[in-house]
DNA sequence: AACATCTGCTTGCTAATTGCAACCAGTTTC
DNA sequence: GAAACTGGTTGCAATTAGCAAGCAGATGTT
């Protein structure tokens, strides 16, 4: 069921090379599609217009709809027409993107550590890597869970637990604002 | 002695924010950067010309010099002149740069699992991943006795142990191709 | 002293990518 | 039937990447 996304291919093209991670920089390596892959992951968001308007970052709509489309070809995104209706569509997590999650908390603990991160947004980051590949896994699972079988989200799960973090964390910040 | 770039602007930018996938992605979400740190780290490359010539990938050498002031800006690597030298810059990685290892590991281990890798250069990711936390805690160890004690490298390390993987797996490609 | 070579880049150019704003056709709701 | 909502396009300007050539200063060689 979970099998990469080609076979290679021999003669390597010019001024490329097969290192896994340069092929990884040569997908993933530009300004959004990890963070439109973020917002499916952690924001629960899996429209369009969900992913163009609710984001905080306010990716153009012109590039959110190529990166959707580079990221489905790539086998990182799947298209389902939400049923009972002829437009609406969800973009739904492979088991490759999910797999991700590793990198993704890698990155965020990373971030938070050397760059200067808004602490409201930072909380989720520290908790997922403080949970360590134990909260990683469970992470992933229900992941698979909602994008692979299309399951409700549950509502004591890893996505729950750092919504609330995050929560809390505003609230925090409005009543005690130092 | 480590501590984070600046402190934070209260004020978050439009179109920007302070997410700390998104700011990592911000800063490192290009095309090379990831990639010329990647050759200091495991390429043991430290000069312009090392870097420019000795990849697999050839960057533009304007794109190189782009990467290097933006990297040694940041705070990821160190511009150290060559002592007797007056024209020679070594480029060293910051403390900040060697706890990009376990990004490193993860990137790596996702396109070996997930993209068509060329077997030769997958092999020292898949090493590096099974060698789990411990490996990366030596690893960066070494990387700190090379880059921020100017030690030479051990002959028994990490990187070496990744060379001779490497060595090995050319040689068994060459005898046996299968 | 003369010449070639090596050093870390820069320059000029073209092609591709990104960002912005407006807009669109089909679908659903009221 | 009109308004609002769906997932996107389109046209344009600005930025960035890619390519080939070159450059001034430093060093090595004879």
């Amino acid at each position: 069921m979970a099998q990469p996304i080609e076979s290679r291919d021999l003669t390597v093209p010019e001024g490329r090379s097969g290192c896994p991670i340069n092929m990884t920089m040569e997908l993933l390596g530009d300004r959004w599609s990890l963070v439109v892959l973020r917002d499916v992951m952690f924001g629960r968001r899996t429209r369009f217009r969900e992913l163009h308007g609710g984001s905080l970052e306010g990716i153009a709509s012109n590039v959110l709809a190529s990166r959707l489309a580079k990221l489905t070809d790539a086998g990182l995104l799947s298209r389902h027409a939400v049923p009972g209706h002829r437009q609406k569509i969800d973009y739904f997590l492979t088991e490759a993107a999910i797999e991700l999650v590793p990198v993704m908390v890698q990155l965020g603990a990373w971030g938070a550590r050397w760059l200067p991160t808004a602490p409201e947004l930072t909380i989720r980051a520290q908790l997922l890597a403080n949970g360590g590949p134990d909260m990683a896994e469970r992470f992933m699972d229900e992941l698979r869970s909602i994008h692979l079988a299309h399951q409700a989200p549950p509502e004591d799960g890893v996505l729950s637990e750092l919504d609330n973090a995050y929560q809390q964390a505003l609230t925090q910040q409005a009543t005690d604002p130092e």
